[in-house]
DNA sequence: TTGTCGGCCTTTGGCCGACAA
DNA sequence: TTGTCGGCCAAAGGCCGACAA
């Protein structure tokens, strides 16, 4: 490796203020429940906070019409604040992590120094998603066996069936106790009296994952994550949504005149209203302009990040009372469909740049509104690990906004790639702009240059179709909002044994995907005529049906997948 | 009965909203599951809203120091508003209820119109505290004869053991079925299968008490009522207290200034801070004094009313920032101990005067430091139907505060009341100043003449015992970031009988995989070619299909195993 | 290695009357 | 009339290996 930061297959944690090993476990377990990709600040650090975005995260929808309401004072959108404190807290009925910032708006005299201990400790750590058996009703719950081994005390082979019981915390303090079990055939290990009592009490299902965590002195902890996305109730009977929005903009503004503290909650899952100043003003000085392309992260449906592109469509503060305000103002659309809901109008913090100077995808954007005949999506898997390292990035970000100040590991790849982009297909990875550019298709060779990437027509895939769900269902509203599905995934199609994917998404209706369905089985007519070949679908109920009678929209939401027989 | 009035024993309550059925019999569960207490306003009226009793809900405790906090407007501590609509909610999670107050501050251009629509039915209900047999393992819900006679549809009592099934609609629609059944000896009255269901779904325990209803068409609702004083959890972790403070108040500030409309929400439990206009003026006419005696109602631990009495000891706005506010502004002390928490702060119009003139109650004061021996309770159940009516209680305030005006319904029966209550205990009603006295206690002779209330001695439950709750202070938490890879999994390659495995997330995308899987196999050069090798992977469904057709994030996240298989 | 399932035994659920308050 | 309990049978819980992916 060129870069002398050393990679860890394992995370290591700072507990800033040492309470003894509780407390580090304690935040430990927090941060994994919180997710790789909760970007929380620091204590000390200079932050600017956005009340929109706290406001947003009310309602858990970026569209909602509360961020519409006129602000009662007269305040900024983003306000320069200090980190003053941070609790790592958890919800008590949900497990829900969520963490209590306390933010002191800057003023010149205020010196903020903060503690910086190395308290670091070894400690071993697993997740698994749970299967269906994990949760069913025979009440065991399957280790890997490399995360057993590691994680968990050995057991006494010696015995016919080894056990021992495992006694751990979870973030509220609460002891669950588990008989972990060596046994089965082929043998296997097994958490078994005390599992369904755990699964029960979380409220767990199949998809959620588990968290089991073991710090140096042998406490161990254990948590929850929900699989992403599931909305929390919320429905506080204590407060209106709009005086919560009142409220906001109240201590903020109260805050700033009194220069007293005031604390916010931000979660995991909302969007960053809490941003690094140095790391805001980066994004600002990117400028970003219509037409750019960007990559940005989400979390999938269990630890992992998936990274999507787009492009941005438009530049402007969309909120009529926040003048001026960087908060989601810029209007994108995504490349592919996507099985997770993503916003339409992200903030320049959430963002990377891609390629910004690149002719190739200069002409694809240029090109995408005539050109509609390819099959096959582009994908762009971008710094895929440790991307958010603020010095990556701010390295990243001075090669390319400020004067040339090459870093190897990036710019000179870059160029590198670029040159021979043309040639190389063989052994190494195809690079560009020091990134691996992989370019997938179906069955046709995935490694042609790149130039006759350029050469090839674009699919509808580009078109100027909004897939966002959000917008999609504004735009449908009177018709057929139920019948919209929000998770547009890819559907399998079977004929004859082979079995292929497409994203129903993408197409405009069932003329359109006939069209592309014949030119990926190659019987390209032969659909259309009726004669040969047969078009049923299995539908959520799993019943088999003639494709065609249903509406489109209908048809999107209720088939699960598509089979192509002969008559 | 001297009194023209008709006593149902069948509340009546009016349907807010006139939807049907539906909502009239929603509406009567709900004030059921509301309590006798709760002081509903009705629409249009002219009401007071005090926000510091909004902010005093946030916290269930009366002295709280939240409600210190200072204000950040110069808002009025007592805002003139009409009654705009309401709506009567219920939490999601803890089937508490709660009503959605719509205020518009008053200005006198604003005329409103409610309606008044008499859509009365015959409602049949009964409730019932819960017993230990009720809650325990068997699942049995004992029916009292009555209720079970007058609320259910009769059962065919021709077969050995009658049974019939009970369906019934809870407040969030949910529907509960419960089979009714006569069986015992003695034979009574159950509920069994179903019962148990119910039980556990609401977490009911014993002393929390089962509503039900049945509406003239036969329609049956169930709800529940907690014991009261049960601390609600509210761990919002959306907004800070403090915020929410701000909130109220800025909402408030808010809606007077641009004459808008404004939410609050209402809980049955906590104080009375919507009061109407009327009953607030004829509450400030009263003219407590210092050392005045006066009554007020509580909740017992069932849907009993209580009515504990005490004296006013200091007078004086309490809380620093709401200058000249009626808002608690009377320090008192109580006669007696008490099972359930009582403020030491109490509001004008939560108190009614008390025999002002009386020697018999003054000697009771008087003495209530030094005797501490009475061993029994004095529940006085008064009002049960229809008191909050405001023609009964401005007809009672003129008797009192005003020149006296002689209303022969009440000031007579005052007098009469007064010198018949050592002897009138049978069929007649009780009557203190012109009020229905109605002793419900069950069994007990609660009738007992005033008198003895002075005789017996206080009990040692009578200590100065702080029931306010202390906040659990959570000591600072500090964190340290750093970036975290949890994306570590591993997938089996298969080929030619040979397994190998490979971890996706550190390959960039299709092309690295490929690569990477050519050296892994030594045939480098030779996936890429397309001639020789196929590339097939089984995804999470079990299904074969062509690597290559899905996003690469997507792929890694459904593949469970490749296949390189010989063309 | 790990996911799912059938077998089999134990615990709980749940329907009943007896008995007493 | 109504609360609690023991008996009894059925259903669910829970521990096990078999088997296949």
């Amino acid at each position: 490796m060129a870069n002398n930061q050393t990679m860890n297959a394992q995370p290591k944690f700072r507990g800033i203020r040492t309470e003894g090993v509780n407390r580090y476990l304690y935040d430990q377990l927090w941060k994994l429940c919180a997710g790789p990709l909760f970007d929380l600040p620091k204590i000390g650090e200079e932050v600017y906070y956005f009340p929109q975005g706290n406001i947003e995260q009310l309602v858990a929808s970026a569209n909602d019409n509360l961020c519409q309401l006129k602000p009662i004072f007269d305040i900024s959108s983003r306000i320069h604040c200090n980190v003053i404190s941070i609790k790592l807290k958890v919800e008590t009925n949900t497990d829900e992590v969520y963490a209590k910032v306390s933010l002191l708006p800057c003023s010149p005299e205020v010196e903020i120094t903060f503690p910086n201990d190395n308290n670091e400790q070894n400690i071993k750590y697993f997740t698994k998603v749970l299967t269906a058996s994990d949760i069913g009703p025979h009440g065991d719950f399957i280790l890997f066996k490399k995360d057993a081994i590691e994680c968990l005390p050995p057991l006494d082979m010696s015995q016919l069936i080894p056990s021992q019981e495992i006694v751990a915390k979870d973030l509220h303090d609460h002891v669950w106790k588990f008989k972990h079990t060596f046994r089965g055939t082929p043998k296997r290990h097994l958490f078994t009296s005390g599992w369904k009592e755990f699964v029960k009490g979380k409220s767990l299902a199949v998809g959620d994952s588990f968290v089991f965590l073991r710090g140096e002195n042998g406490e161990s902890r254990v948590g929850i994550r929900k699989t992403s996305h599931q909305q929390s109730d919320m429905s506080s009977s204590v407060i209106s949504k709009e005086s919560m929005h009142h409220g906001f903009i109240a201590s903020a503004s109260n805050a700033i005149h009194t220069k007293c503290m005031f604390d916010v909650f931000y979660k995991p899952k909302s969007s960053k209203f809490i941003v690094n100043c140095d790391k805001f003003l980066d994004a600002v000085n990117m400028k970003f302009n219509t037409s750019s392309r960007f990559t940005m992260k989400f979390e999938g449906h269990d630890f992992n990040e998936i990274i999507y592109s787009g492009t941005i469509v438009k530049m402007e503060d969309f909120s009529i009372y926040w003048k001026g305000s960087e908060w989601r103002n810029l209007q994108v659309q995504w490349d592919e469909a996507a099985t997770i809901p993503r916003p339409n109008k992200v903030s320049l913090w959430e963002i990377e740049p891609l390629i910004p100077s690149s002719n190739i995808l200069k002409s694809v954007i240029q090109n995408n509104k005539r050109q509609r005949e390819i099959n096959e999506f582009v994908f762009l898997n971008l710094f895929h690990n440790e991307t958010n390292d603020s010095k990556n990035l701010s390295g990243w970000l001075m090669s390319y906004a400020g004067p040339i100040i090459s870093k190897p590991d990036y710019n000179d790849q870059m160029v590198q790639s670029t040159k021979e982009n043309s040639t190389t297909n063989a052994s190494s990875s195809f690079r560009l702009f020091g990134v691996d550019l992989t370019a997938s298709s179906k069955a046709r060779d995935v490694l042609e240059p790149l130039e006759s990437y350029q050469k090839n027509k674009t699919s509808e895939i580009f078109e100027e179709e909004n897939l966002d769900q959000t917008q999609a269902v504004t735009s449908l509203t009177e018709i057929q909002r139920k019948e919209l599905s929000f998770t547009t995934s890819s559907t399998k199609v079977h004929m004859e044994g082979v079995t292929r994917t497409v994203d129903l998404t993408v197409f405009d209706g069932y003329n359109h995907m006939i069209v592309e369905l014949e030119k990926l089985f190659n019987i390209e007519g032969k659909l259309h005529m009726h004669s040969q070949w047969k078009l049923t679908f299995k539908d959520h109920e799993g019943d088999m049906m003639l494709v065609g009678d249903d509406p489109w929209p209908k048809f999107c939401n209720i088939v699960k997948e598509i089979v192509i027989s002969s008559k």
